[in-house]
DNA sequence: TATTTTTTTTAGGTTTGTCTAAATTTTTTT
DNA sequence: AAAAAAATTTAGACAAACCTAAAAAAAATA
């Protein structure tokens, strides 16, 4: 169980995170991703590789190895702990936990993250509704759509909202969308991407494009 | 508020504990305190002078400024709550906290901290009876003794413990020796530098010196 | 297919924090 | 007080992680 810097590890990860939607990673997005230049995510793919965690030829694009995914997962866990800890015992509200659980996730401490696992009642997701890797790696993986892509009348769970900005949070609120609810997409307009979406029984109520674009939802079986 | 580094962080705080007993810091102490090289200590002189927060004449010892020791009591403060944090709530034992919590201590969001605390219930001493400063750097100052310095039938206050290794607990555990006991020294021997010493009402024991050398004490008013 | 554009990599430089070895200053000993 | 010893600082290097500018490769376009 080797440790990582803390560069390395938020290398790590945003890789993890774009090779999810199993198109090819490239250098610009990591870049981008990490605020960093290409040049730099260059030096530190070349590492990446002779610390074998990466599949890498020059030019060819890239993912992680077995090794590098069993890594970001335990990142990943130590990240969304904290940030259940922050929500949970700290009253953080919902869009606070991010940033701080980007620092604390760095400490790698097998023996903290697993008492403190235990402490919060091996909790399955954070709260942005994320899944939390077990102790072995092991998380729920769920396929999640965006609330865009959603066909008409199919019933599905809110599992997360990004939280780029901390004001999504005041409107989520304010429409009463929380983690868990059941809805269903009911009308679509062309014009605006604004859409009518119905929770449970209640009357259906409107969303902007750019709301719907900020929630996940996942299908019921 | 600036932030520093966490080498930067390591050398305050060790600096902080160094000048405690009012003896001149010296650059070989800090070098032994943090397993560096002396010339390597030298150089973060230099760069905590530029920054203003130590006093510092080549070759002439040094001391940190007022606002070198408000970082430094920033750390003590988020190194002691994580203390409390892990003993208290993740039932790490004793001599386990001081290791995660030095890691813990660099993550230094204000807001972090100040939830902590009040999660925690604003505890006045960490683990080892040693205070925590409050949200504004104030600290509780005791005159703590070592054991080995108590007169003879004097009631003191046991306040903290060093815990540089982790067998001292058990056999602290075993005498029946914690935090906030009230005890007395009944007799010392010079051969060996052993001590008899009282817990209360009960018959005296006899400790080592190498154990008395670890307990400190505070006296009643 | 040839040319242009974009992406990626290389080359070389910077900063932080470390080191060893040598030089300097202070302290101790004779 | 001079010499020896110890402590401290300086000089010069190195690794990690970043940068800019230029070169090379791949992709897009004419």
């Amino acid at each position: 169980m080797l440790n990582y810097s803390t560069s390395e590890e938020n290398y790590i990860k945003a890789i993890f995170h774009l090779q999810q939607d199993d198109t090819p990673v490239t250098t610009n997005e990591v870049a981008h991703e990490l605020n960093t230049k290409a040049a730099s995510v260059t030096d530190m793919l070349k590492k990446l590789k002779t610390k074998k965690l990466l599949l890498y030829q020059p030019y060819q694009g890239f993912r992680l190895s077995n090794e590098g995914n069993r890594v970001a997962l335990g990142i990943i866990r130590r990240h969304r702990l904290w940030e259940y800890f922050l929500a949970e015992k700290l009253k953080f509200t919902w869009d606070e936990v991010h940033e701080v659980a980007e620092e604390l996730e760095h400490v790698s401490n097998k023996k903290l993250i697993d008492k403190l696992d235990e402490f919060l009642g091996f909790p399955r997701t954070d709260p942005h509704g994320d899944p939390i890797p077990d102790a072995h790696g092991k998380i729920e993986i769920s396929k999640k759509i965006c609330l865009t892509a959603l066909s008409f009348n199919t019933p599905a769970k809110v599992s997360s909202v990004s939280d780029q900005s901390g004001e999504i949070l005041e409107l989520l609120k304010h429409k009463k969308i929380t983690l868990g609810v059941k809805l269903e997409v009911k009308k679509k307009f062309e014009f605006d991407g604004s859409m009518e979406v119905r929770i449970g029984n209640q009357r259906a109520f409107t969303i902007s494009q750019q709301l719907a674009e900020n929630i996940f939802v996942t299908l019921f079986n």
